[in-house]
DNA sequence: CGGCATCCTCGACGATACTG
DNA sequence: CAGTATCGTCGAGGATGCCG
């Protein structure tokens, strides 16, 4: 095969190119897993998940310029994948505690790679982007 | 700190969430980085291409409902970051290769989990999406 | 062959107001 | 407090045609 290390993004078991073709989002798994994760808050709300559960004002808080319309729909979606659970607590008025589930810490430790990665190599990548820039060969 | 992993969502050395408020995508390296992977294409060329080298034309039979605009600007924009490389051979009429530089490669190393944990859990997502659907709580 | 220019669609996301 | 409903914007991406 290849020492490459380049994986499922195919299917799980092929690591050839051939059929590519037939992959649009919604038989692609890669594709369908991260077209929910890739969103705007997404990511932003897992990491703050990552670290304790959150009720909805506190998130709120935490990023102040999140839309509550976007806050509500994105914890949804996370919901509706399993990534986490959304407890309510019949106070009065109500209280709703948002926390990660086990699926979402295994799925968030493989992103951590990608987060870390891109907090170590972000001056390289902005100074790619600056030599491109400047010489628009 | 914490044990859980969580890394670098927000600033190179700070992992607490006092200060999420001010990250835009412009001062926020995460999403300053994966903004640009996230496009509905570059994973996919990514993929191919951490492979072995391929021309234009190679990448637009692979990926056949893929814009030939939108092949050119996704292939550009991960250049611009030196993800890839873009050479011209000279030849009549005239050939491009584009090919995996070292960053992308190490880039597509961290990506690489979070592929293969989609690969290996999208049949749980998919679970879980159905269960949610099923009963709208 | 490997593009670039133009026009258009459509869905993600924002702003605002109202409710149990 | 934790949402839902409605309307509006804006840009990613698609379709088509031309060019060196």
């Amino acid at each position: 095969m290849d020492q490459r290390t380049p994986t499922h993004l195919l299917g799980p078991q092929r690591s050839d190119l051939s059929a590519i073709a037939d992959w649009d989002t919604s038989n692609c798994p890669v594709r369908d897993v991260l077209s929910q994760i890739s969103g705007k808050w997404s990511m932003l709300l897992l990491h703050a998940l990552s670290e304790r559960p959150y009720r909805f004002g506190e998130l709120r808080r935490l990023v102040p310029d999140i839309s509550q319309r976007m806050l509500t729909q994105t914890l949804r979606d996370l919901q509706r994948d399993g990534y986490i659970d959304r407890t309510v607590f019949p106070t009065k008025p109500p209280s709703v505690e948002y926390s990660m589930t086990t699926l979402g810490h295994s799925m968030f430790d493989a992103l951590s790679h990608v987060l870390s990665w891109a907090g170590t190599n972000h001056a390289a990548v902005r100074r790619a982007r600056e030599t491109f820039d400047a010489s628009p060969v």
